[in-house]
DNA sequence: AACCCTTCGGGAACCGATTCCAGATCACCG
DNA sequence: CGGTGATCTGGAATCGGTTCCCGAAGGGTT
């Protein structure tokens, strides 16, 4: 392998002369600038990042923590993260930790504290952990995806309006029976996502009069576990909903599957509205709010990006969504 | 933030003596480590990572590239990877590319020219493509996972005896009109999983005296394209297949969909088999062949790992996979 | 008491870049 | 023609560790 050494030789200039004819700093002639990225190219020069990151102190490396990879939703941020840093010339490192586990303290400990990075993306902390106080100690320029975070800029849903969105969808078509499931908030803990879509759906019934029914899954929201879940609520023909609001599309999907499976026909019988825009969603024809989490990675790297160029992003900023109406929601056949 | 020099200053020892206190090497005495350790506990010493590889020439960050992200195979590699990777200390940088885009270009003359990494774990690469020679290139220790590669020890499955498995389950229980859905090999090119799968079905049924009948879907082989095929081959009752081999989980799920949507009762009325032990198949009670992407994950570094330590692996090594029956094929109704 | 071997610790070189500083060259102007 | 400022280049220090080499001290043997 040549070094800046072995260009500046052949190109018959100094280290110094080499190093800022390549790296664009300081004065340098027209022709010593060529002379040396001839060198460069001819000798397939390639400079040691480690040698330049202990030089300048930048890594050009971002970490990238997420809960989980095998979810539609953390994949697809994950897939936006990598495109548009990769573009920018920034490696990235993946850490997958769920909040709360063993793992995540060794990655606060141990990885994060060897700081191979220049900033980090968080994605879904869960608020009331220690995680926060931790992330601010690394004191390196950090942005979170998912719910607001004291003292770190944040790229997120507005969770409360939306699934008040999504219930009102079904209060619009005539429903009054109508079931959030997701998971209970707990009483203790501050609000993550799902908790505050559940209290997005308890204030649209409270204002429309109507009672309000909280069907439990696994916290992990996952297709299988909202299968599981909805085979048995679903089992009582006489207490069973005729709407669910579910909290996100892969509860939403796992219900409807659950309900072909029972004959119980959609939308006629039961009308499902999730959240999310997964790619599941137009086969099984629901009616979601989309939000676009590739679009929320690249918008995260750009605010990462620009916090690293010194600039102060806002504390909270709005991710977009859409009300996608499709054939999984309809009048109740009682109305 | 401390250096060696202020841990060693404390200890009131010197920088190679602290060095060596630290990492194990040489001649240290007891008393002497323990008021080193003692002291860089005390400053929270960190040690500079780019300084470490700079003068060792080890970065302890392993590169790994995979084509996609969001896929259940693909996500379940990454988290087996990342999680063994973090237990040894190494940290992992993650390379999406699909084999083909322009992405790829520049990952292969850019960031793996870099040398981020002590090794490399690629995933899926597409055999005859230019991938090969560039990953040789590169000359760091690397292991693949999918198809075997000349020169690079391979992870991968047995894919055409998998699919003589699948396709001789159903010719067992007396089909004999047996359709595979995934895609058609390309004539010129050599042979991806799919491609081998789809050779596993045709010798399977060469062997019965069966007619072999392919069913092509997009090559990305997502549940949404495999509902949208099925939703089109499975339409003329007359030429309708009674059993479905599927490329794998995802096809076979999409295939269900449809088929259940369509009135076409499973398994009574339509088998299907499919290859992975996807999340969902057990949710469609799906007869398999299981395998275990994160065990082949956790499999790819073990030998990666052992190539750093100078070992020679075995190119080829087979992953486990295991038969899983369930209640998605059944004899035809005629038998 | 002389000697040797093992153990221990310090000084300095080194990894491969960037960057500060000072000196050299050049053009232009008075 | 000397002075001045702008432009260009090289030497050397620096980033923060690891490691080679050598000298000193300690312990045991003849």
């Amino acid at each position: 392998m040549s070094g800046i050494a072995d260009v500046a030789r052949l190109a018959g200039v100094s280290k110094s002369t080499a190093s800022r004819a390549l790296t664009g700093g300081g004065y340098v002639s027209d022709d010593t600038r060529r002379r040396v990225t001839d060198a460069a190219a001819s000798l397939g020069y390639v400079p040691s990042t480690s040698a330049v990151s202990l030089a300048t102190g930048r890594t050009r490396t971002v970490a990238l923590i997420v809960p989980k990879v095998n979810r539609w939703y953390f994949g697809a941020i994950i897939e936006g993260v990598e495109r548009s840093l990769i573009s920018q010339g920034y490696d990235v490192t993946l850490y997958v930790a769920e909040p709360g586990s063993r793992d995540r303290e060794s990655l606060y400990s141990t990885y994060l504290a060897r700081k191979r990075f220049d900033g980090i993306i968080a994605v879904a902390l869960e608020p009331g952990d220690t995680d926060l106080e931790r992330l601010l100690a690394i004191d390196k320029p950090t942005v979170c995806i998912g719910n607001p975070l004291q003292g770190i800029p944040t790229l997120g849903l507005d969770n409360v309006g939306i699934t008040r969105i999504t219930t009102q969808h079904l209060i619009a078509l005539g429903h009054t029976d109508i079931a959030f499931v997701g998971s209970t908030p707990p009483t203790d803990a501050p609000a993550r996502d799902v908790d505050e879509r559940s209290i997005g759906y308890r204030n649209a019934m409270n204002d429309s009069g109507l009672a309000v029914r909280i069907r439990s899954v696994p916290s992990t929201l996952t297709i299988t576990d909202a299968y599981a879940a909805a085979a048995s609520f679903l089992a009582d023909a006489a207490s069973r909903p005729t709407g669910v609001v579910a909290a996100c599309d892969e509860v939403a999907v796992g219900v409807i599957i659950a309900a072909r499976r029972m004959g119980i026909a959609v939308p006629t019988e039961l009308s499902v509205v999730g959240i999310d825009g997964h790619d599941y969603a137009e086969m099984f024809a629901l009616t979601t709010v989309e939000q676009y989490p590739e679009a929320q990675g690249i918008a995260a790297t750009r605010l990462l990006l620009s916090m690293l160029e010194g600039e102060q992003p806002p504390p909270r900023t709005l991710a977009e969504t859409r009300l996608v109406v499709r054939a999984s929601t309809a009048p109740p056949r009682t109305a």
